[in-house]
DNA sequence: AGTAAATATAAGCATTTGCTTATTTACTTT
DNA sequence: AAAGTAAATAAGCAAATGCTTATATTTACT
């Protein structure tokens, strides 16, 4: 792997909630409106940091009617591998709020 | 590993020149005149650079007179040595100027 | 002591990043 | 068709980043 795509995937993966997110997608594909929940940040902001890994490669998108559901990819490179390794699962979500469906969803 | 210091040491690491400079070090010490030379940065740069890295936990000092020699730590967090070990060895400066003694002093 | 060399720190600036609110697009349902 | 919901995009802004030049610090050599 070369210096410049090592550096766009380190760049995708060094945000904490970038993080946050890979730990809710390890081991399963969650839709946005619950991945929004995990966050305190706006469902656009949410937006971007997903498109931000899609775009090196971390993640992907399958769309589900109106829903769009994220995983993380089949063959991630060494160092994102190992990224995601080294996080825990996360499975519920912190918000504790009413809107918060990360528990009812069929997915999980 | 948390997701803050992993976040801290993924934003140390996620830079094309700090990658460079790990190349360098990869399997040697390295003194900083002869890093200031592989990079087209001025020489404060590298300096701010590796004090990014060092406050990471990826890299050490060590005093040689009036030289600082920089080398990558022993016992790197899974990720980081990911990260190196992905990294080709550089053993050779790119800069090809009269200044550049990186094939010269006695450690190489 | 006085000068030179290697490195670090300070200050300033342009670019990038991560957020916000507002709007748009694409489905679904009525 | 019209209205509602999920997600993406656009625009704008504050904070962080990476560079520069100038200056300070430390060690070595006369």
């Amino acid at each position: 792997m070369n210096i410049s795509s090592m550096e766009k995937q380190l760049k995708a993966l060094a945000d904490a909630n970038r993080l946050i997110l890979l730990s809710c997608l390890k081991n399963k594909e969650v839709c946005v409106c619950d991945l929004v929940d995990v966050l305190n940040i706006s469902q656009p902001a949410v937006s971007q940091h997903l498109k931000k890994l899609k775009d090196a490669g971390i993640i992907k998108e399958r769309k589900v009617g109106t829903w769009k559901h994220y995983s993380i990819v089949e063959n991630l490179s060494p160092v994102a591998q190992q990224v995601v390794d080294e996080l825990d699962v996360l499975t519920k979500c912190d918000c504790g709020g009413e809107s918060c469906l990360i528990e009812q969803h069929p997915f999980l």
